[in-house]
DNA sequence: ATTTATTTTCAGTAATTTTTGAAATTTCAA
DNA sequence: TTGAAATTTCAAAAATTACTGAAAATAAAT
């Protein structure tokens, strides 16, 4: 396979791939594209790269910003922005999930909590399912929570060092 | 807060919580129903509490179904179809895992396998970023299946144990 | 200060995904 | 068998999400 299609099918999967995890095709794509880039590139060469408008480029290139994953890149003597992706593939995994845990694992354990102290007697089967299952899932996402920041923290040697012992 | 309003709150939770990953909202919301729902529930009750159509509800339970976290349950003497979901949460995101690496990761290893192969001087910088590239998700991606195969194979209690030795 | 290049915004449009509901099919009791 | 109950299918409609492109704003050069 030649690099042009190689990087197009790349990029392609990225963006379904991407779907699949709640961030949108076009968003992954220029991901994806950065990811694969020698150099910095401009707004102008993902437009022409990937064939979008100049205000999807826009929007999705502060998204990924925001996201830590990309970052602006001034070049001396160019009035032109450029940018760049991160290229370690476990600080870019780091990111993903502490913006994720951020926003989704944290905001559903503290309504777990609410949900915990529910009124009711717990002898009635209906309060009783209720609440076992909210601390159940509570208990589990405490857990994950905590094996994340764990992993936010961690080089990438430990961890997979440390996870390989359990294979043995 | 009263039941109905925490049970109301779960459901729609859950729903939000599942658009973020993939899933539909009206399966979470089915899902989180049966989850929290002491008895089997029919397809009518289903359609009744959560205020959706039919098609929407069969759809949405069969795919439910498909990826093991919902039985059909026959009760002697009725005609009708009940529905139940597995309530142990550890089996739950056992099930999930399991579904969606079949489904994501497994097809983007080999995607990635073939993409490595990709011709050309590796001397040449593009050449290089993208093999990289691709190689540095590969095996990171790797890690990560054969850590979510353990994960799937183990108990709750050793693997939780295992994690908590960490953080000491 | 004025011009020109570049970036950002956002209302309107397009594409995609989800939902409905009625018809078709299946299941089972009589 | 027949037919009523239950389930499944799927084309069309609705809802949601993403994208475009032109205009506005900003930033640098003259």
């Amino acid at each position: 396979m030649k690099l042009l299609e190689a990087r197009q099918q790349f990029i392609s999967s990225w963006g379904a791939f991407g779907t699949h995890w709640g961030i949108n095709r076009t968003m992954a794509q220029i991901h994806a594209l950065l990811l694969i880039s020698a150099d910095p590139l401009t707004q102008d060469d993902i437009m022409e790269q990937l064939n979008i408008s100049r205000g999807n480029t826009n929007m999705n290139i502060r998204e990924l910003i925001n996201w830590g994953l990309v970052e602006r890149v001034l070049l001396s003597g160019e009035r032109k922005e450029y940018f760049t992706a991160e290229k370690d593939i476990w600080k870019v995994v780091k990111l993903i999930v502490k913006e994720r845990k951020k926003r989704e694992l944290e905001p559903m354990l503290q309504l777990l909590d609410k949900l915990e102290k529910v009124e009711g007697d717990k002898r009635d089967k209906h309060v009783k399912t209720f609440v076992d299952t909210v601390s159940g899932i509570k208990k589990l996402g405490r857990q994950a929570d905590k094996t994340l920041d764990m992993m936010i923290k961690a080089e990438e040697s430990w961890f997979v060092g440390t996870m390989m012992k359990f294979f043995k």
